[in-house]
DNA sequence: ATCGGTAATCGGCGATCGACGATGAAGGCG
DNA sequence: CGCCTTCATCGTCGATCGCCGATTACCGAT
């Protein structure tokens, strides 16, 4: 008893973290998660105010991590958060927190 | 409306994110708040297998972060998880979802 | 086939990270 | 006093990060 969470899990949650671990990243999550519709890039890249390139490889974290969920729409591309997300990445925090898992793993699709 | 999360909450919130977002603190942490009473470094160094020193600058890390708080005992330095962060940090990845923020800032002693 | 608009990718920059061994500082004990 | 024990700090290394401008790729429309 009383040893290491599983490494496997440990840098499943890490890499959930290191994709939240950029104030940018934070404001895109947020701002996506809030609105809850899906946003094309040029409006992300206007809110934030930082390059397009830049903002495309913050999205490509935030997709890579399965925060964010992308469709294709005509010539533009819509990112959105997803939902799964919204639900069971909270449930990461209260695992580090020692606290019973609530279920749900952090497979989200 | 709908404009972006305040600058300064974001850095706050991804510092914490940033704490946690190596394996081996993920680890930490949760190795603490299951055992939730001090611990000297040899014992959290015989648990994750890494150099003192590099587990030494992890504790840094979280220590800054306010996660794990440290009490002098004798010759040895015990680390325990901070009770409070253990409490609000969750409350950060629910505001980042886009939930409600439940009441209690970051700002964590 | 070419043009325009949208967004991803490339290459490079300085900065930070995570790991280590070695060294240093502080406290208890003979 | 000297000597462990315990832990923090230093210096270094390669790797990764975050940002940018420039380029490329894709698609719809002319």
């Amino acid at each position: 008893m009383a040893d290491l969470l599983d490494r496997g899990t440990a840098q499943e949650y890490a890499s959930w973290f290191r994709a939240l671990a950029d104030p940018t990243r934070v404001q895109i999550v947020e701002y996506l998660a809030r609105r809850d519709r899906p946003l094309p890039v040029a409006e992300i890249v206007a809110a934030v105010g930082l390059a397009q390139s830049t903002v495309s490889q913050h999205l490509k974290v935030l997709t890579e991590a399965r925060f964010v969920l992308v469709e294709p729409v005509g010539t533009a591309r819509h990112y959105r958060i997803n939902a799964r997300c919204v639900a069971c990445f909270p449930s990461a925090a209260d695992v580090v927190m020692g606290r019973p898992a609530p279920n749900r793993s952090m497979g989200c699709s």
